[in-house]
DNA sequence: ACGGTTCTCTACCAAATGGTAGACAATCTC
DNA sequence: GAGATTGTCTACCATTTGGTAGAGAACCGT
């Protein structure tokens, strides 16, 4: 697992390569339903090449997911950082920057309901990583509530609001359809604006 | 396929007992992830027993889906015929209906998920029977809008943040224990009414 | 030029998967 | 009671899966 570390890579973006294709096919269609063959498939390599550089599935996977959530990490706190001071407005803030790599890399957020399927256990470092966030998130919702400058309410609830919106309209394109509803009647960047014009009524002071 | 039809089940809840398991193992687990003989297993029967009642494994993975279609239409629908007259208690009846078999049953809603590892198309026949409970649902809020008797906005919103929270949050405890989040946090009752009350003070006119 | 490291590949394997063929027992119909 | 139907099973099969063994090419520092 330290191997990466002892040598100094030369010039192979490779592994790379595999983790965005591997995140993409993963957040698509689960862990379950892609196999190694097409991960190296759509990267354009042999599956053995791509086991020379996750040693196993498993630790595929669990790359996949460092990864994701480092990334989420950076966007979600660049947002927090460089939005207005205005509680409401830099709600909407971070609610347009988590909405931001779910609407370029859907799969990013469908890797989140992917963890459901592992081992248990086995996403527990993922803990250390996005919990943080979360809490930071919650702290800043309650400290504007008690100050009165957002309306009462369980910071909880608005985070997983914002999540569940975002993790469950974002990745079920199918199930909108299914419904019977096409993009237009309830598009992404639609819904991002109904919900931050929602979230405003509901918690204004 | 219609071969059921024409013979009259003398006695064997086999069957049944078959799209119960599967329902709840597909729906906790995914399409992919769950084989004919774990189904077979939880059942108590051979493999081959289940292939006796379901020719393939696409046709018992249709045979659930319509299933979990048909019982999330009757709930609502008892549900919104049974609610008093106020709009807003309607809504939180009906939002109550929804949570129940979510609570009781997590798998119905995780089948939604899973619409979307389907082929193309696969699920098609699924739109006539859910589509008209959507749409039921979106005109119904339009029309206490209108009437002034909730705060104009976009019904699909409503709905799809309804769903989005409950299958969001009832089928992925794994993603919020991740996050951090025990039950106690935002467990699934506390989630219920903490929605509830949030769209009051969102739609109240 | 040479020995070692890095990287990719072909060939192969054991296990699991969806599915078929058909035997056998219980039950119903007449 | 005889024959057909219904239901469950054991045995088997082709394919796919994650993974191993090891050969060979490209590149490195010396």
């Amino acid at each position: 697992m330290a191997r990466r570390l002892l040598a100094p890579n030369r010039r192979s973006d490779t592994r790379e390569r595999i983790l965005e294709s591997a995140t993409i096919l993963f957040g698509t269609r689960g862990f379950d339903s892609v196999s190694l063959d097409q991960i190296a498939a759509e990267v354009g390599i042999a599956k053995q090449s791509l086991l020379y550089w996750f040693a196993s599935k498993d630790d595929l996977i669990q790359a996949v997911l460092v990864n994701m959530a480092a990334e989420l990490t950076v966007v979600v706190e660049a947002a927090i950082r460089s939005a207005p001071d205005m509680p409401l407005d830099r709600l909407e803030a971070v609610i347009h920057a988590v909405f931001r790599p779910a609407v370029r890399r859907p799969a990013l957020l469908g890797l989140l309901r992917e963890l459901s399927r592992l081992p248990t256990g086995a996403a527990e470092h993922l803990t250390e990583i996005l919990n943080p966030l979360v809490t930071r998130a919650g702290t800043w919702l309650r400290t504007e509530m008690q100050a009165g400058r957002l309306r009462q309410g369980d910071p909880s609830l608005i985070i997983a609001l914002v999540y569940a919106t975002v993790a469950g309209i974002a990745t079920e394109p199918e199930a909108l359809r299914v419904v019977g509803w096409s993009q237009d009647v309830i598009g992404l960047r639609k819904l991002r604006n109904e919900l931050t014009s929602f979230l405003r009524a509901a918690l204004a002071p």
